[in-house]
DNA sequence: CTCCTGTGAGACAGACCTGTCTGTCTCGCG
DNA sequence: CGCGAGACAGACAGGTCTGTCTCACAGGAG
């Protein structure tokens, strides 16, 4: 019904689809929502989805790639260089934006981790599991530039380290801490600091 | 019903069944596993679970209630207090403990996050998400008491803090990262500094 | 002996899912 | 004006799942 999106949308019912899966996806799992639902939603034929996407792992995939383009690059990434002047400050500003991402009455967790999880164990031969592993790699990929250019010792391994931090405190949001990124950007700093001694080894 | 009963060892369907759910659930997740499963493998007529167990939510807090003693008491909490002399080491040896439960072929992640995360926001409202959150808020309580017998500072805010590093370190074992419980560990130490110093950020 | 209870085996209903297929409509273009 | 491509609508097939139900059997109690 309403069609209210005007001429413009009229013919775009990729966009239309994938804009609606992104919704429902994020919000409530790639699992838990069916084709019908992103159909009737969207007010496509269901040959029109399946003419676009080939199967519902296909729409997934599409769904994690716009994924990582809005909430790793757009949202995390673009918000944390902006907020901080140097690369150590950008770093620390993940959590500043994380805690801000925790208090919206909306937050639906991350989507990366969530599909990861769906999988149990069997995410490195399914599709799926592989993508949203790949995403969480490109994240920690993004810290470890800034690690680079902090000048800390051991980037490589500051990034996991990093990581662990940003799905831990993501996991507690979704436990409902809400003021879990504040407790990991004080950790954060603290591991900033292990990494600026020359040795690093304990 | 057999007069006295502990004439239990008979048969024990109900045994059976929970024991068959547990290694089901805790490896391939309590959403992807059917009742059908449990019912062949387990050898118990479907009448004869749905008699112990009203419906599947049921059977799966019971599981829930297994995982925790198994898993948070005889396995994490025991093997820690048992390898640590001190509160400051017991608390330091939960990471090791993860470290070999990281590098195990069967490795299945935590339930209680993996419940959690399955319930996509609506935790708070589901019974199985009220339970899995009880039980990591139980965890949380043990790391506490450690704390709190190792006289650190704010040990409600550590116990939050602490937790955080092991959700995060099991999120990424789950990804791959087999190191991740040493990572933590050491995080985890600077952690335990912060928190003896007499002022600490609440 | 019969009754009674718990059990195994499995058919069955009803809901929901993915994916296919058949129509009908509209629109652009020659 | 006619035609074809793409989109809407929805029936349909084939599979899953939970949960109910029937039936046969086994063993103890009265």
């Amino acid at each position: 019904m309403t069609t209210s999106h005007e001429a413009a949308t009229r013919d775009a019912p990729r966009e239309r689809i994938l804009e609606t899966a992104y919704d429902l996806f994020a919000q409530h799992g790639v699992g838990s929502v069916g084709i019908n639902e992103v159909i009737t939603r969207s007010g496509v034929a269901k040959a029109t989805l399946y003419r676009h996407f080939p199967a519902k792992t296909d729409l997934v995939l599409a769904f994690l790639a716009e994924r990582e383009q809005r909430w790793t690059h757009d949202f995390i990434e673009a918000e944390a260089l902006r907020r901080g002047d140097t690369p150590t400050e950008q770093l620390l500003a993940i959590f500043d934006v994380f805690d801000e991402w925790f208090h919206r009455t909306d937050f639906e967790g991350c989507s990366f981790i969530n599909v990861l999880l769906e999988m149990h164990g069997h995410g490195s031969e399914h599709p799926l599991g592989q993508a949203s592993a790949q995403y969480l790699d490109n994240i920690r990929v993004i810290v470890r530039d800034l690690a680079d250019r902090a000048g800390l010792t051991a980037p490589q391994d500051f990034a996991h380290s990093w990581h662990i931090l940003m799905k831990g405190s993501i996991v507690a949001a979704a436990e409902g801490d809400t003021i879990a990124a504040r407790r990991a950007r004080t950790m954060a700093h603290s591991l900033i600091d292990e990494h600026r001694a020359p040795a690093v080894m304990s």
